[in-house]
DNA sequence: CTTGACTTTGAATCACCAGTCAACTCGATC
DNA sequence: GATCGAGTTGACTGGTGATTCAAAGTCAAG
């Protein structure tokens, strides 16, 4: 039956996905080969051809694909949290690459840098680049509107203007802090970003805040 | 005799440094072959052996090659000028990818970004990358310190602090500007630059600034 | 049980490219 | 004008890895 191949095409086709997701971030973008995500998988490196038409157009899949992943966990997470300023320390903690034990972010960010290089010379991931990217700022920019229009936060700088520049404050930190950088810890990412979120957006920091 | 051969030897490594820089902005590090650094410098991809060890090796050394280059160019930019906020200014507007005319400004940044891909499973450029980094946010607190010891700027938030989290913001927004944004365009990332950098340190913007 | 569409395999193909090497050039030296 | 050796060439080697493909396997439906 056709629902059943379907399905078992579709579970296939996302198995890979994630298959090749975890390989990039191992071994990098340049470095992965088809093999590689096929003894992930456990199949042949035939099937993976099978399903993708090509190693690059399952290698640009492979990156949107995670990044959609991350971003909805992330904004289910802030969806339990009624304050914009928890969702707003919450987005944070979630951003900072090795802070929290659950150590997908730091895949996340790999990912990142390999979509941005790639999409350099891409142009179809460039465009899906630039959505990911406006999500990715339009999420704390609604976090800000959301704590404006309950009254929480103060109005003041437009708040897609306060996404820029705190998303990114958070992608040149992030880089930082993934790289291991022994002046940009974890703890002093989340710290630096606290304040610039408050100064943008006009509140006081109190002296030891937590999500 | 030696001088000649140390001098031919030494333009020859140079020139080759420069060829691979080039080569790695114009077709991004994973696909620069030795052949297409040959034929940039008009002479056999077995010279580029004889040079360097290794491929790999050209490529590390181009991309800290480069970066040195543009990091001297700046520091002596900069040096021209008294005033420490004209220095910040300056210093932005460098920073951002094609702003000035002179666009190996481009350049610059979409090697940073390979720097950083690579620098995630190589030890040694990891090294270097730190290095960089750390050199990059320091040029930012010093123009900080200078302001404050001349009495240009007030006493504030310690200046190692704010090169961090200028330096994240400015890598953050350039690397969407480079991306070609449609939200982000070069001006667009100078004036938040500028607005950030003012309200770190503390001081008020003109309406209408400029370097 | 048979059929046929879908899935899977793994060997074969094909192109590409880093790195090697033997030979050549040519200016400097004696 | 013979010799030396750094610099240079470009053909060659060896390995790798994407992609193709014919054959084999699976399984639901008739």
């Amino acid at each position: 039956m056709a629902r059943v191949r379907q399905k078992n095409g579709k579970d296939r086709h996302q198995e890979i996905l994630e298959a090749a997701a975890r390989v990039i971030t191992d071994r990098g973008l340049a470095e992965t080969r088809i093999q590689d995500i096929a003894e992930r998988c456990g199949v042949s490196p035939g099937l993976i051809l099978y399903y993708f038409e090509s190693k690059d157009r399952l290698l640009v899949e492979a990156l949107t694909y995670a990044n959609d992943k991350y971003y909805l966990a992330q904004a289910r997470d802030l969806r339990r949290l009624d304050s914009a300023r928890d969702q707003l320390w919450r987005l944070i903690d979630l951003s900072v690459p090795g802070l929290l034990p659950d150590f997908e972010r730091l895949e996340e960010w790999a990912l990142w840098i390999e979509i941005w290089v790639r999409a350099l010379r891409d142009p179809a991931l460039a465009k899906e680049r630039e959505v990911l990217d406006r999500r990715w700022r339009q999420s704390i920019a609604d976090i800000v509107r959301q704590g404006r229009t309950t009254g929480e936060f103060d109005e003041g700088e437009d708040a897609d203007e306060i996404g820029m520049k705190l998303g990114a404050l958070i992608d040149g930190l992030a880089i930082q802090v993934l790289m291991n950088d022994t002046q940009v810890g974890p703890e002093h990412m989340q710290r630096m970003c606290q304040e610039v979120a408050a100064s943008l957006i006009g509140f006081e920091l109190a002296p030891a805040t937590s999500a």
